[in-house]
DNA sequence: TTGACAAACGCAACTGGGTTGCGTTAGAGT
DNA sequence: ACTCTAACGCAACCCAGTTGCGTTTGTCAA
């Protein structure tokens, strides 16, 4: 997957640079969506340590390529996840453990129908549920 | 519903200030969600000119009471709107205006769903759509 | 009506995510 | 190896939101 990524990206011209394959891998493996300032911290351990500008500005690019997706989940930092499938997310507000669900077949129904009510094309759509994991939900009062 | 409102939150000891009337007056009568940016102009205008700091702390105290509720566009500033009822947003990518869809029966049996599928319990949620509306649609290019 | 208490306020300084301008470095084709 | 420019690094900046602390002002009870 990450050297598929990258190989298509030198297709088109684009160079390969230590921060873009460091960046492209965390991408490909990350269990969920990462913040600017989560990629940030582990390229200073790898003693990349890549220039936040870079870090953004990379972020910038691989959405722009339709590589990577940005992702809200209401805390004031953008998060990005590579964009293979669209999908949805369940995040507990305990743990912020991100766990992925794909409910789209339930909403291509929806889009229709406010196409049809609305007037409007939609374009794309942002759906987060927020709860209790498993594990917190014992731990949490109530 | 702006003076129902207000004698509910005296009956709780709590006080009425020319701010805090004034903007539950302006997030009863808004017409879209409201960002900090938005109510602290408005409210210059209205030669109250309050601090910005009162503006995020009422905002707070509002969210608190379950009077208001946050919203999420994306763009890095939070909205609010009255909490009477909970409900999803048509966003139009250009001109920025706003609608209202209630999709609550549509999310019931899906929030179930990921409550027996994942183990979580579903607190809340953010669904919004993005797209273009019927008077930007035929302007934009496609 | 006035005095007292604390909720609410204002100000200034700060935080943190994200951006901009500009000069420098280094992939990759020739 | 040479060159061109994509990608980079740095510093300064922007803006939404926060914090600490001293001041004001609703409200209630004397």
């Amino acid at each position: 997957m990450e050297e598929k990524i990258l190989k298509e990206l030198r297709g088109q011209g684009h160079r390969i640079t230590a921060v873009r394959r460091e960046m492209v891998k965390m991408l490909v493996n990350a269990k969920a969506p990462l913040a600017a300032s989560d990629i940030l911290k582990v390229l200073q351990k790898e003693k990349l340590k890549a220039n936040k500008t870079t870090v953004y500005r990379e972020l910038e690019f691989l959405v722009e390529q339709n590589i990577a997706q940005e992702v809200e989940f209401g805390d004031k930092k953008k998060r990005y996840e590579i964009s293979d499938k669209h999908h949805h997310h369940v995040v507990c507000v305990e743990c912020k453990n991100v766990e992925d669900v794909d409910l789209q077949a339930d909403l291509d129904g929806v889009e229709k129908k406010i196409a049809k009510q609305k007037g409007y094309k939609i374009i794309n759509h942002s759906l987060e549920f927020f709860g209790l994991c498993a594990k917190c939900l014992p731990r949490s009062t109530g």
